[in-house]
DNA sequence: AGAAGTATGAGGGCAACG
DNA sequence: CGTTGCCCTCATACTTCT
């Protein structure tokens, strides 16, 4: 809820000019009064209390009123496919792009006169504890040899291919010498088809050219109309049509398993070579990112509004002590990309010791699940230790069932003899790959830093995608980073080592502002920090003013909302045109708008 | 009023079956 | 290829406490 409330939480808007790099210099031109002038949203929300929701849908997606009216009355309320059909029919024969309108800017702005803070003195915040105790851990058969595979030396989608081959029964060397003998043979056979089927299976550019059929003719001519026209809205329609016809993408596209992206540090896999569409590619270089599990068709549409970039999906158990499913839409290079050091701990044991101590023998996790924004509560845990209590010592089958699904479901731990517990912010920060006390104090609750943490990037899965500037931006970039949350673009590209020239950060909430502002204070950053609170309120004027200002964005990141994708929710999963999660287009909106201000001027 | 505590499944992937 | 069972999921709504 507060992730879409458009107040302005109290912004006190102000420019603190400052002495800095010298070659860029914001501009001085005081921030307009928020009432001054309806944006967008605010547009929006005065109709909310005159229009059915229907109607408003419609608006958000940049239908005018009349027609959004029309449609409905034409194909009634309950055919929402039709009435779109109709809209889109309509709006074919053509009408004007969203207008830009002028809207008030919400910013700060900050520099720091101080040297660029030594990366080193950062790392210090990431101390694991690496005791090399034994711990062995069974974990099921399948993930054990896969581990082990990994860690011989194999790829891991080799690996687990080879295993489904050979049985689950297979010895591990056997596996390992089908491996060989697979590598052989697809020596020169090999293509990127047979890493990613799914998504390559129907060549969705090729399409487009050969309209044999009625829907291809149509999306040809979407296309070509779309290129002339080359706007926002039209675009979205004809991504949004062609996601909803389901004739792009196969219907059934699945995500690879197992999720490990492109690549992977410290494996030899096949390089992946994928080819970027025309329009992907940058500058800006871009990286989008939400949950990879999201209702079905979510990540076509997402794909096809990302110029049609493959996601690349990716689970963090593969960098770090939690599993964590994310797709990332980017159009970076994907060739000598190196993770961050030190490598984070990989196992729940490792990472947290004192936990090795207590964890039962009939516990096999071996890693955590997904963290997520709520935690276990207090009667929960309490109903596993009287049960634990009440057992003898190796408890019985239900009991043990009970408490592995309990702990599974709330990620539980082992604090103490029969005690399990939540793990606690600090905890959560280190598996993320955030600073210790990252999310602590200045007035933050602890319910709402459970909520920040829930919502943030893995960083070190992060950083591993980004690490490919480094090289490329000796100097520096200028970031553009929309949903900013507790900044883990921000810290990921800090632990690069890539310097921070100017940051733009959008981030609705105050509470997750002042984090990033803290870090930035704290780190030492000699760079611009400018911070807007609603991403509905930065507009192509405003942009262009800031792409002047900065000579052009160099990275746009963001991860727009979940909450109407994620599986945990229960109320409103109502996928990408839900009342948050909608905001992704305003992620394309503005990825689109700075590609053409600076494709103009650049 | 804000923070903390608590209860609340559906949806979809996957593998093992027949 | 349909069925079945198992598993996991960047959460929301409501109540209680401070």
């Amino acid at each position: 809820m507060e992730l879409i409330s458009d107040s302005d939480d109290g912004d006190t808007s102000e420019w603190e000019t400052d002495e800095d790099d010298g070659d860029e210099r914001p501009p001085l031109n005081p921030p307009l009064p928020s009432a001054s002038v309806a944006g967008p949203s605010q547009k929006v929300s005065e109709a909310s209390s005159s229009r059915p929701d229907l109607v408003l849908h419609f608006m958000a997606m940049g239908f005018s009123e009349d027609m959004v009216v029309k449609a409905i009355e034409e194909n009634g309320e309950g055919n929402t496919e039709a009435i779109l059909e109709t809209l889109l029919t309509h709006s074919a024969i053509g009408i004007s792009p969203l207008k830009r309108e002028q809207s008030p800017v919400d910013c700060t702005l900050s520099s720091d006169e101080d040297v660029l803070g030594d990366d080193l003195s950062d790392m210090s915040n990431f101390e694991y504890s690496s005791e090399d105790e034994e711990y062995t851990v069974e974990c099921s058969d399948k993930d054990r040899k896969l581990s082990i595979l990994i860690d011989m030396g194999f790829p891991a989608d080799e690996a687990s291919s080879a295993i489904t081959r050979c049985g689950p029964t297979a010895p591990v060397l056997e596996i390992a010498d089908s491996i060989h003998a697979a590598q052989l043979a697809a020596e020169s056979a090999l293509t990127e088809d047979d890493l990613f089927p799914s998504w390559s299976e129907d060549k969705p550019m090729a399409s487009y050219a050969c309209g044999s059929s009625v829907k291809n003719k149509r999306k040809y001519y979407e296309m070509k109309k779309m290129n002339e026209r080359g706007c926002f809205l039209d675009r979205k329609k004809a991504c949004f049509r062609q996601a909803n016809m389901g004739d792009g993408f196969p219907s059934g596209s699945s995500i690879p398993k197992p999720m490990i992206g492109f690549s992977l540090p410290n494996q030899k896999m096949k390089p992946v070579n994928r080819m970027l569409p025309e329009a992907a590619i940058g500058p800006p270089y871009f990286y989008y990112e939400n949950v990879a599990l999201a209702p079905k068709g979510v990540w076509e549409t997402i794909s096809r509004f990302l110029y049609d970039i493959e996601p690349e999906f990716v689970d963090s158990k593969f960098f770090c002590a939690a599993n964590r499913k994310r797709g990332y839409v980017h159009n970076l290079p994907i060739q000598n990309r190196f993770p961050l050091q030190p490598l984070p701990p990989r196992t729940v044991q490792e990472a947290l010791p004192m936990t090795k101590k207590w964890w039962p023998t009939w516990d096999h996790r071996t890693q955590l699940n997904c963290l997520q924004t709520c935690i276990a509560s207090a009667k929960l845990t309490e109903r596993i230790r009287s049960a634990l209590v009440n057992s003898e010592d190796p408890p019985p089958e239900r009991v043990q069932r009970f408490v592995m699904n309990e702990c599974k479901k709330w990620n539980l731990v082992w604090v103490g003899l029969h005690k399990v517990a939540p793990l606690e912010p600090d905890e959560m920060e280190m598996l993320l790959g955030f600073p210790r006390d990252h999310t602590r104090g200045g007035g933050i609750s602890r319910t709402e830093r459970y909520r920040s943490l829930g919502n943030s990037f893995q960083v070190d899965t992060v950083a591993y995608h980004l690490s490919v500037l480094k090289e490329m931006f000796p100097n520096g970039i200028n970031l553009l980073s929309l949903f900013s949350g507790i900044g883990g673009a921000e810290v990921a590209l800090n632990r690069l080592g890539i310097h921070l020239r100017n940051v733009v950060s959008v981030e609705l909430s105050e509470i997750n502002r002042n984090i990033i502002r803290g870090w930035w204070e704290q780190t030492n950053q000699t760079g611009n920090l400018i911070e807007i609170a609603d991403v509905q309120h930065l507009n192509g004027d405003k942009l262009e003013q800031m792409i002047n200002m900065f000579g052009g964005f160099d990275l746009v990141i963001g991860g727009s909302p979940c909450n109407n994708l994620a599986g945990s929710n229960r109320y409103s999963r109502d996928g990408l045109e839900g009342k948050e999660s909608a905001l992704f287009y305003d992620y394309f909106r503005i990825l689109d708008l700075v590609k053409n201000i600076m494709g103009k001027s650049f």
